[in-house]
DNA sequence: GTCTATAGGTGGATAGAC
DNA sequence: GTCTATCCACCTATAGAC
């Protein structure tokens, strides 16, 4: 009864595997065959979904990095005071990183594959709007004199969402420091940290 | 009159085109050919001075990233408080991403390329280094009572250094938030940021 | 130390059967 | 929609002349 099949159990197996293929190995050290064996399909049916690799490379960001601007963004109740609307994006931030663990690398494999020349459209779409809108939090609590104002909210948003990308990032590099073991037996805990980067940018934001 | 020649202009040449290539368009990306065009010399040549295109690979991470740490611990004066030495690292690290503009660049590549099998050993170790060394520094703020007690050491210290490094990855991102312009015509002040770092870094840790 | 030539392998992509 | 077979371009690495 379904008009048109919009959706493909196939597809989705394709662009699974390259999520986790491209986020682990980067675009050009991931390969066409590499994808269909990770995806139990049958390589050259990658073609008949996508019109070439690059073509399923954008699908891939489309489907992860894309939403994720908005995810931060929908987390945010209209009601809710500079403070806590920050410390939402924070949580979701924490929580999509979760959910999705190749999310971290992927964001910022494009960004250093699309360093000077084209940023993406799509991505500088979308995260043009999220850093909009945490400076648009961060100016709205300066005029409510709750934040200091000596801040440039720019970079405060900056900082502000930096650091919870690079903790997922560098997390072999804090096994090592933290549990002293390089081995992930013993995963970070992404939600701790989250609640830490809370309370440390509430802490150089607030007025005193 | 030299006993070993020990430098190479060619051999300097090959690293310095390699280090750009790799930064911008990673290892898998990028060719013996393209460095050897960059470099102005015979790709051939490259193998009588490094075994393979992962041995010079490793080379480039080892003059680059290797020193990295060592040059943010050495910017620490003994005798400075801990709010001085907080703020020299963080100078420092300004003053190195602007000298080698394609080192934030290569240390998120190492970083996501070396996730969750094996950290390289070269890199792990030194980042180590460092990181203990600011996390030294933010415990003994708080045994001196300058430093709030109720933030986590290893977190706070990670929260201090993402951040610039987080800054020079997505400049792109940055000059079309800031000047509502992609071209690369106006540059990204790192040296300001790095002030806003500092303040924003103090600002969290200090008590009150 | 530097170059030419090339071997040997692999990857992206297509044609066409089923 | 899925699979087999394959073409062609390109890339790493080496052999060997100079």
């Amino acid at each position: 009864m379904e008009p048109v099949e919009t959706t493909s159990q196939t597809r989705d197996a394709i662009l699974a595997a390259a999520a986790e293929l491209f986020a682990v190995r980067g675009q050009a050290g991931t390969t066409i065959k590499d994808i269909g064996r990770a995806a139990g399909v049958n390589p050259a049916l990658i073609y008949y979904y996508f019109d070439d690799k690059s073509a399923l490379y954008d699908a891939v960001l489309a489907e992860l990095i894309g939403r994720f601007p908005d995810r931060l963004i929908e987390s945010i109740d209209p009601s809710a005071t500079p403070r806590e609307a920050l410390a939402a994006v924070i949580r979701r931030q924490a929580q999509v990183f979760i959910a999705e663990p190749q999310l971290p690398r992927l964001i910022v494999r494009e960004l250093a594959d699309h360093f000077g020349d084209r940023a993406t459209p799509l991505i500088g779409e979308h995260a043009r709007r999220l850093l909009a809108t945490v400076t648009g939090l961060i100016r709205r609590g300066q005029d409510e004199g709750i934040f200091r104002r000596d801040v440039e909210p720019h970079h405060a948003a900056i900082s502000c969402l930096s650091q919870l990308n690079w903790y997922c990032i560098s997390s072999p590099l804090m096994r090592i420091l933290l549990h002293n073991d390089p081995s992930p037996d013993k995963p970070l805990d992404v939600e701790r940290f989250a609640e830490h980067v809370i309370s440390f940018t509430l802490g150089a934001l607030e007025a005193r």
